[in-house]
DNA sequence: GCTAACCTTTACGTGAACGTGAAGGTTGTG
DNA sequence: CACAACCTTCACGTTCACGTAAAGGTTAGC
């Protein structure tokens, strides 16, 4: 009778120790309780004898936490932000469902659309910076290359012309 | 006679202190005597008094570190990598310069672009997991417009059919 | 019902990246 | 040369994001 599932209940959730999520999420416990800590997610709920249990919506929130922090490299506090709206977004989607009022679901999905938007302004601009940093870095790759190529002409016939001093430009690193 | 160009001497290099220094990178003194401390930037020149002295690829620098620090995310330690590769990259264009060998310029070349490619790939890492984080966010916004556009058709016809149950599932918040 | 393997809270420790004095030297302007 | 406004080097304090150990409670298998 470890988890029986009731006759009556849905499809038995599956919850997860903290041991367990720390395994499938890559974080450590450590990690996880300190997330609590600070607010950024609740356990699905508490066993008998006070242990954190995890569903499956929890993993998808500490994974996107993780992405948030080692992806797009921002801190806790900002990602804090970001899950409260999330938060809301959830709530007002809630709202939605329950209304068929178009004027209410219309401030609804304003409000929904303008965190949203807020959100991607956000990683637009990190990407924009970061897309210009690989540009600049892609012009240095580039001229190398140019450099290599003019190795690899100048080889193709490296006997032919012993002191031609063709005008090809040093390429700069 | 302030800084009168002595005739032999080039443009005067118009040295900065700390204090200007700070004021133009928006970074604080403290932070650039910490990254001089770690090992990131070195000032050019010292004054009699001890007073360090910067010169315009010195803001450069700085100027590097902070959008690799704010833009890109990058720690402290990762910075240090990518500017000793840089460093690596002048070295090397010394070298270049210096020979006329082409074994000898093949090699300086090879390493210079295999540090930019990890460079590169560094960056395009994060830059390619920021995409996908933007593109689920845009997907949201999709599906939020979609709400509103359907409200908003729903609304240039809103007394044709009271009772009209319209196969349009519910935009996902 | 005993025990190993987990879990709990509490609390102090740590490394990174600075902030904030303290105590004294330097610079340039009147 | 006096003096305000810089600068210098210690050196300790702080915040963030956890690590790590201690002292005990819980669960599952035998």
């Amino acid at each position: 009778m470890s988890h029986a599932q009731a006759p009556s209940s849905g499809p038995a959730p599956r919850l997860l120790k903290i041991n367990e999520v720390a395994a499938e999420t890559g974080l450590t416990t450590r990690t996880i309780r300190y997330y609590e800590e600070v607010g950024l997610l609740e356990p699905a709920a508490r066993s008998e004898g006070d242990y954190r249990l995890y569903d499956a919506s929890d993993l998808d929130r500490l994974q996107f936490i993780r992405s948030l922090r080692d992806d797009a490299g921002f801190s806790l506090a900002q990602i804090g932000q970001m899950l409260e709206d999330e938060a809301a977004r959830a709530r007002n989607r809630e709202r939605l469902l329950g209304t068929t009022d178009p004027r209410e679901r219309r401030i609804y999905l304003a409000e929904g659309l303008e965190r949203v938007e807020r959100q991607i302004g956000l990683l637009e601009a990190k990407a924009a910076r970061l897309g210009s940093m690989i540009d600049e870095a892609r012009a240095r790759r580039e001229r190398i290359e140019a450099g290599i190529a003019e190795l690899d002409a100048a080889g193709a016939a490296p006997l032919a012309t012993t002191s031609s001093p063709s005008p090809t430009p040093e390429p700069a690193s």
